[in-house]
DNA sequence: AGCATATGTGAGCAAGTATTGACAGACAGA
DNA sequence: TCTGTCTGTCAATACTTGCTCACATATGCT
């Protein structure tokens, strides 16, 4: 994985849009860009499809394309990178990164809307 | 920490200036903003504080006056917002998430620069 | 006090990015 | 084949962001 995809995950993330995005099809297993797109009233459904292309191109969703539909699903390896920077920036307090990371883990059934409110 | 703050953080690290600049800190305890900006040769005087101001606002960093110098160090806590969203999103490696963290934190004695290279 | 050092701030310009509207492609059903 | 649905892409516009220059603030030294 070089920078520049490095780059992109972290410009992808950026956005609030993208991170909510982000957070609905982790939720679910798979979701279509229909589906994605109606839980975004403030949204076009072309926002919503430039955002995906984005998160698609940052390595962050990947899509399967089923006749008119296209499902999009998480993709877990970028975490890497964001793994990558965090331990190089916290080096000083990795056990504590662990262990937020365990604590997160040990939650486990929350939603991930729960989680995104204890990040907000 | 609000979802304003949690915007802050990862705008932040959205510029590649701005995550250099967290690394290099992190590989020093503490650094001086005159310090920072020499790292940076294509980079202006004035370009690196804007940079640190907002990581300062982001509560990435803190600042300790001494002087005429700004000590700038890293701040641990605000990771958490960082992986409360991952959990969120990828829920479903958490333990592979929890494992890549340790692996890091085995790393151990590895630099900041190579860290960031493992994620280049 | 006067001057040099260390750093931040505000205005203005250049570059990148998001949003929207219109159009295009692919597929399903009649 | 024709029509409607689902989705992506292109071009244009508006917004946001980073960089530099000039200036301001604060501190230390002589």
């Amino acid at each position: 994985m070089n920078s520049s995809q490095s780059d992109a995950i972290f410009s992808a993330l950026a956005d609030p849009t993208r991170r909510a995005i982000l957070s609905l099809i982790g939720e679910h297993e798979e979701l279509t860009a229909g589906e994605i797109a109606a839980h975004f009233d403030s949204l076009g459904r072309t926002a919503v499809s430039s955002h995906l292309r984005i998160l698609r191109l940052a390595g962050l969703v990947s899509e399967r394309r089923d006749g008119r539909f296209r499902h999009y699903s998480v993709t877990s390896t970028p975490a890497d990178a964001v793994v990558a920077f965090l331990t190089s920036v916290y080096q000083n307090s990795l056990e504590q990164l662990a262990s937020a990371v365990q604590d997160a883990s040990a939650a486990g059934t929350a939603s991930a809307d729960e989680a995104r409110e204890r990040s907000a």
